[in-house]
DNA sequence: GACATAGGACTACGATTGTAGTAGCATATG
DNA sequence: CATATGCTACTACAATCGTAGTCCTATGTC
């Protein structure tokens, strides 16, 4: 049952997150500058960030190097794999009709705006083109 | 640091959203059943099942009833509402840019093929029409 | 009727998570 | 220099989670 994934990340929990999500913002940070950052959004304490830290390090998710006596972090999962990867799963954990299934369960929600939609469909247009230069597929026989 | 739900629902873990899953699938079910239902998926003892089950109801997200002296599942919680809820959720913890910037990370993923983009594009656009229709948003000053 | 079996209620136990506290060293300050 | 401050490394501890096991009762089998 081996993923596709080279080193095995292991599960990351959710207040770990938050630490990840500031690297990527931020680029290589020490725990202070994590921990400022974070400062407006939560009520965590110093020690607890920087147990977050530690523990995303030994997780293999997080690249630490100590410089004159400082501990300086870095994400050492790349962001946009990242993210497809986590989103893939837990789309198939909650919405098995994959993707249509699930932006159908999201569009019906009445906060969705019309704006929000034009911009969806936006998304999806441009990578449809982008899709069809790269890779003329053998469309099976238009009806 | 009340939320605004009604009656809180407790956090559901990872392996409890199975159990949820079977009974929206097959509505009210007996603990055998739901174990039935997941023998093919997971490697979990019909022990494991039960405990799951009855955490799901101290957390109020199922409801039991005993008929004949065999407990009878009922899922507590609805399950449009419950997934727009989580997708949510989710979305805010890794999408910042809402729901566009999420369907973005995931159609640049190299799985998505040009029949579910287009699949897409139809989902997105029904509901624009709903939402035109029953809404005729009296559109903020047209530039 | 004795025994095996299925279910239900309760208990167990190590790992992970959220949330820090403590110990020890190095630099900054008075 | 004595002390306060900041950082790192290590430790703590209760709640939740994954994963069952135990005990008891009702019922089906020989």
């Amino acid at each position: 049952m081996r993923k596709k994934h080279p080193r095995e990340i292991q599960k990351i929990s959710d207040a770990e997150w938050e630490a990840v999500r500031v690297l990527w913002q931020r680029g290589e940070s020490t725990a202070a500058e994590v921990c400022e950052e974070l400062a407006g959004q939560f009520d965590w304490s110093p020690k607890t960030v920087r147990t977050f830290l530690a523990r995303l390090v030994q997780k293999g998710a997080v690249h630490v190097e100590m410089v004159d006596g400082v501990n300086r972090y870095t994400a050492a999962i790349e962001e946009t794999a990242t993210k497809q990867a986590v989103g893939q799963s837990f789309m198939n954990k909650f919405f098995s009709g994959g993707l249509p299934s699930m932006v159908a369960h999201f569009v019906n929600d009445d906060q969705v705006t019309l704006d929000e939609l034009a911009e969806l469909q936006r998304v999806i247009d441009e990578r449809r083109k982008q899709l069809k230069n790269e890779k003329p597929q053998p469309r099976p026989k238009k009806r």
